[in-house]
DNA sequence: CCAATAAATGAATGACGTTCATTTAGTTCC
DNA sequence: GGAACTAAATGAACGTCATTCATTTATTGG
């Protein structure tokens, strides 16, 4: 046996020359332990993803990062929309739901939904993915809306309406999420601001209030907008 | 003169054959009259969206329906998102913004909020780009947020907070367009239901009221939330 | 009329996601 | 304990796509 396996090996260019810290290029073949997993590339992805952005999260890139070549991915994920879809389920996993169960519903619903919000909105990318993906495959996410639904139910919300204010509520989300990513001068009008005066007027007026984050005084109004009209179908709880 | 011109011609292949029905491949060089202008490569463009859906639109089906190499749409256009700017503001105007001025302020922004979440939900790739690109480049876009701002001025908003309504508004459009695409089935949790009681029996509780699109329900509950809260903000008006 | 510019072609490039044949190692079954 | 099967890696290749560039031809402005 020994005998057959030496013979069968070519004729030895140094077996490792030096204990080098260079990555030591693995050879074809199934190696001895595992190298990746799906936690593993969701780490990785997560790691790309906040140095380089989403534009350098490739799966050469992820690959790399593992130390490992881009075919090998594909034992452990379907897809690059597969890697998405861990990333965002470690993500929903970060959106606070703990006020619910413990806090008023109003509280519970402004915290988590402001903690989405600010999750998301470092990952829009991740946005047209999440919203026409099946939550059967995103446990964590599964278990955010269970929170949620249990806080409303418990918040004394009829049962047939609670999706409903939960999507409604996870749209604002969303929609806020990407307004968060844009440009401080996304509505100067430029040249054309005489054509708008009403439209420049208002914007103006708005820059006049010099709030530190005009996209944080957008998502308040609406949030309390919406808390205040869903808290109005409520029927009476004991709390 | 006409006599080198003449000479340094190639020596007549056969100068179209005959007037055939083929496209009639164009030479090299600048063409007489101009093929493409940034009207013909929207109008082609949207039909491509129309037909093919956004993963048809490629710059090189693009320029093939135009009858035109792909290379030709940069003189026109800088990028493929140039195109999906063009195809952007071209909707905007597709949005109905009439009823402010001749109807209530809620009528009108119900009216708004509706036709623009159905516009864009048949365009929700364009999402990610309207959304952090600047106003100045999309001139329809602008006169639409006009229309929007003197809706709610002459409803007597506060002017300070126009602008933070209507972001807040949109964000909740943007949201539901994407609601609108999901498939039916993206809340059944399949094998993890019972992990997630509360959330399986909402769902269930939804189903049961079979609405024909939920996703209109949900919007219309936060359409109506959002409503009634800006409404509250207004000044009075003698209207 | 001539120089500059505009608008087309066509060839080439460089990412990127993904597939496949191959190699090697672990697992299961008799 | 060996054979068959499966799992996990490599590395080469592919196809798609947006984009660039040299070149050609026509129009325009001084």
């Amino acid at each position: 046996m020994l005998g057959t396996q030496a013979a069968e090996r070519p004729p030895m260019p140094a077996p490792t020359p030096a204990p080098s810290t260079l990555p030591a290029r693995r050879r074809a073949g199934r190696p001895t332990a595992a190298v990746l997993d799906q936690d593993g590339i969701t780490t990785a992805a997560l790691e790309l993803i906040s140095n380089k952005g989403y534009n350098g999260l490739t799966m050469a890139a992820l690959a790399r990062s593992l130390g490992v070549a881009p075919s090998a991915l594909y034992n452990h994920v379907g897809s690059k929309d597969d890697v998405l879809l861990l990333v965002e389920d470690h993500l929903a996993a970060m959106v606070d739901v703990s006020a619910f169960g413990s806090e008023p519903w109003d509280v519970a619903v402004r915290r988590w939904a402001w903690s989405y919000r600010d999750v998301f909105s470092e990952h829009t990318p991740l946005i047209p993915v999440i919203a026409v993906l099946p939550v059967a495959n995103a446990p964590k996410t599964l278990a955010m809306y269970e929170a949620v639904t249990a806080g409303f139910r418990d918040a004394g919300f009829p049962e047939e309406k609670i999706i409903s204010a939960i999507v409604a509520l996870e749209a604002f989300v969303f929609g806020a999420a990407y307004d968060v990513t844009a440009p401080e001068d996304i509505f100067d009008a430029g040249s054309l601001a005489e054509q708008v005066p009403n439209f420049t007027a208002a914007v103006d007026r708005l820059a006049a209030e010099e709030h530190a984050r005009p996209t944080d005084v957008a998502f308040n109004l609406g949030l309390e907008a919406l808390i205040t009209g869903f808290g109005a179908l409520r029927e009476a709880v004991s709390d």
